[in-house]
DNA sequence: CAATGTGAAGACCTTCACAGCC
DNA sequence: GGCTGTGAAGGTCTTCACATTG
């Protein structure tokens, strides 16, 4: 049996899936139809059931999708099957913020370790954990087996946190850094970055308020799906 | 003149653009060509092309952009001639994250205000901004004349601070919380969800790690724009 | 009958390749 | 000669619409 490629975007939509899947197996709910999931979703039915084909038949004509069942075939998909390790690099306002974060434990991932350069954070310790040198970052990724860093450091210092990552093993990096990463094929990388956001959203703002002020119809320009 | 409607793909992209410019005006680059400031962020130069040309033809055949010009033009474009004010809700530890991050004034927006509903928090300071209770979002909103909120609240709360924002007359909205939100037409909402991108990063990191177990190649899996 | 699964059509975006211009 | 700007081609994703099935 050969894993299909499940298409970028739909794997960018499972994990959001997942998400009303659990709160519906919380509410007792066994089946869910494609139309109650997309409506949750914010997506379309016909987007649904087209993402949920890639998985596999898990649905049931005229019944639905078995929620149980398609939590596990959804976690199996994304590799959740099993914990994760990882590790932050910058303890700076984001970094401390992260590493407080109870919705990564909620999801399977564990914050490994934490580790800056300042001397004066080094030794410290944040929700119980203790910030480590980031000279250490090698030893970290083997001792706690880390399988995902994270990125939380000025953009200046961010391509070389990135670069020893990468020498430690690390093969999947979340970037909070405002900073395009260069790294080896085969290493992947996905970025957020606040202030971006915000830019995208000053568009559409001033774009609306623009057609607000000459009456203009324009196209709907309604709710716009993030990340 | 009317302007022409830029694409969604080339909105996301254009901070990008705008953050190697500013970078480039720094280092007193005066000109530059499609080719450096596509490697510089990460896309190809017939994209950079393609996505400048949405703005207007801003560059010279032979030479390349004018630095100092093209900045100007995708700052107008984004509606960043003019400075935002943003009101964050809900200042737990992403919250406070978020209120002290610099990177935000330094981008033309300015954290106005910031509200949460516990006792506790309510009419202490952070960064020296004194944090006040949700009840008074509709006049904060009015007195700072804020133009985004930022959900920074448990999921719990994001549906009844999205609908006060709305009622408030906000119209842009960045989500963090891990909550699917419902707005009226008109109302743009991004949304940033941290647990996501790590359960999306745990599918790649799944698919190379059995890749390599197999020793196929497949395709090549590199790095992943985010957001 | 209700709801999935899926070819086909359509929308959107990216890449190609080269004419046009400095 | 170098580099932009852009039609055309190619790819990916979404929506449509309906045959299929429990």
């Amino acid at each position: 049996m050969t894993t299909r490629p499940v298409p970028d975007a739909t794997v960018t939509r499972l994990p959001l899936y997942l998400r009303v899947l659990v709160e519906l197996a919380d509410q007792g709910e066994a089946t869910v139809s494609s139309d109650v999931l997309a409506d949750a979703a914010g997506v379309s039915s016909a987007n649904v059931r087209k993402d949920l084909s890639h998985l596999g038949s898990y649905g049931t004509r005229g019944i639905g999708y078995d929620v149980a069942h398609l939590i596990h075939e959804i976690r199996r998909s994304l590799g959740l099957t099993q914990h994760w390790s990882i590790l932050i690099a910058g303890v700076g306002n984001l970094g401390q913020a992260l590493a407080r974060y109870k919705g990564f434990a909620e999801r399977g991932f564990r914050v490994a370790a934490l580790i800056d350069v300042d001397p004066a954070k080094v030794g410290t310790r944040i929700d119980g954990m203790e910030v480590r040198h980031l000279d250490e970052l090698p030893k970290l990724v083997r001792a706690e087996r880390v399988a995902i860093g994270v990125i939380a450091t000025p953009a200046t210092d961010a391509q070389d946190v990135a670069d020893r990552m990468v020498q430690a093993g690390l093969r999947s990096i979340l970037n909070f850094a405002p900073a395009m990463l260069t790294v080896p094929e085969g290493v992947t990388i996905r970025k957020v970055d606040l202030a971006i956001e915000l830019q995208i959203l000053s568009y559409y703002e001033k774009r609306d308020a623009l057609r607000e002020l000459k009456g203009s119809v324009g196209k709907p320009g309604g709710a716009i799906a993030g990340s």
